[in-house]
DNA sequence: TCTGGGGTCCTAGGACCC
DNA sequence: TCTGGGGTCCTAGGACCC
């Protein structure tokens, strides 16, 4: 059997931790930039936020109804999620950590196990432990478990947060329960075809045949497909490590001038680099665009990317925020107003092994150079030590309504007052 | 005025090889 | 009129996820 134990409202829940004053009050959390709604507890939901909401066009209501509003704190739901996680791998040697807020546990050898009892233990702990709300699907597939999942999330009182689907008569139900554009896997494009064609539940999807299925949805859909009758075809994963890693953000503004894009590009180049040696990797190409506001259709538009080749695999800050500028030198046009770009940086290898090219070398001196300002900006906060072409201000985001990081900056720590 | 960020996998088609 | 057969590798784009 497979779990899938997904955390309730995640980021909104991880605000509420801190802030007991918030329960049973409507709370949502904002993107960067504070842009759209991407967490809403309950009580948000109930108001009739949508998920992606802009936060512009919803201003009345929350002042309306008293909603809470946070700027997203990802450094707080990061290290809440690790708490969770790793009091969830206690309860199973084999998982799998599918997203911030979500986990597969896999129940082998389990057989003389209530693993209705064994979930309510899950929920308990991680709220005792963390204060995080939990919800629970257990079934004999991943996507099954998806699905139960669902259920215990839409019927909290009567399943009390944990759903099971152990045999043929509650996985069929769910299925006819569950509609087609709800199951995990299945977008919109496939949902609509899906829906013109009379399929309208989880179930009638199951009833198609393999060929329909394969020639609609390719493999992926078929496997989907099978994993859903209650053969197992999705296996838990094992953690791997990043096949491209995206540093992409929307300005505060809109940007015209190249000193301003250069030093954009710069940074997301360093953090890019950043995040491969946390990994041991380099990269072997990298990727830069630029975005116009898609949402002024009556400014002029120009989202031109490009992909270049790097002659040798580098994590290097320098060489990497090299490479970008001249990738963005290529691109860039003057006379447009640029909100949003990002370095994508690909075809990683292991840093270790890297493999040489016969007429241009990485610069070794980079390797040491890179480990110190590692160690300096761990001890003294992140781009103390910086390249002269990056800003000062590093986080160039609209966060006007950010909580305090409590758990990971001893300075931001909650204050108790007797 | 304002509209997020970061990933994965699969396939078709083009370019190339002998 | 008629123009082989069998491969590999790479990339862009589409679909999906949270």
């Amino acid at each position: 059997m497979f779990a899938l134990v997904d955390c309730n409202n995640f980021y909104a829940s991880c605000e509420r931790v801190f802030r007991p004053d918030l329960k049973g009050k409507p709370v949502v959390v904002l993107s960067n930039n504070d842009g759209c709604v991407i967490a809403r507890s309950n009580e948000a939901k109930a108001l009739g936020i949508p998920m992606g909401a802009p936060a512009f066009e919803y201003e009345k209501l929350f002042e309306q109804h008293q909603v809470q509003v946070f700027s997203a704190n990802f450094e707080l739901y990061g290290d809440m999620s690790n708490r969770v996680m790793n009091i969830l791998s206690e309860f199973s040697p084999e998982i799998e950590i599918y997203s911030i807020d979500e986990c597969f546990l896999r129940f082998d050898g389990f057989t003389n196990f209530n693993l209705q009892d064994y979930g309510q233990q899950m929920r308990h702990r991680v709220m005792k432990w963390t204060g995080i709300p939990i919800s629970i699907g257990i079934a004999p597939t991943k996507s099954l478990a998806k699905v139960a999942n669902r259920i215990a999330k839409k019927y909290p009182q009567e399943t009390q947060g944990v759903y099971l689907i152990d045999n043929e008569k509650k996985r069929i139900k769910a299925l006819q329960w569950l509609k087609v554009e709800d199951i995990w896997g299945i977008g919109k494009q496939h949902s609509l075809r899906l829906s013109s064609m009379g399929i309208k539940t989880a179930y009638d999807f199951t009833q198609l045949d393999d060929t329909t299925v394969r020639k609609l949805m390719t493999i992926v859909g078929l496997r989907l497909k099978h994993d859903l009758q209650g053969n197992p075809v999705l296996e838990l994963e094992e953690p791997s490590i990043k096949k491209n890693i995206a540093t992409t953000r929307s300005f505060e503004s809109s940007y015209t001038e190249w000193e301003q894009l250069r030093e954009r590009i710069a940074t997301f180049a360093v953090l890019c680099a950043e995040k491969l040696r946390k990994q041991n990797s380099c990269c072997n190409a990298l990727l830069v665009f630029l975005r116009t506001n898609k949402h002024r259709k009556d400014l002029p538009q120009y989202n031109p990317s490009i992909n270049i080749k790097l002659p040798f695999p580098t994590n290097s800050n320098i060489e990497l925020a090299s490479f970008a500028t001249q990738a963005l030198k290529l691109i860039f046009k003057p006379g447009y107003a640029y909100k949003k770009a990002g370095v994508i940086v690909q075809d990683l290898s292991q840093a270790d092994y890297s493999q040489g090219s016969l007429f241009e070398k990485r610069n070794e001196r980079h390797i040491p150079l890179m480990q110190v300002i590692d160690k300096i900006n761990n001890i003294y906060g992140q781009q103390k030590v910086r390249l002269a072409t990056q800003d000062k201000r590093i986080w160039k985001m609209k966060q006007a309504y950010r909580s305090p990081r409590y758990t990971t900056h001893l300075n931001e720590i909650l204050t108790i007052q007797v």
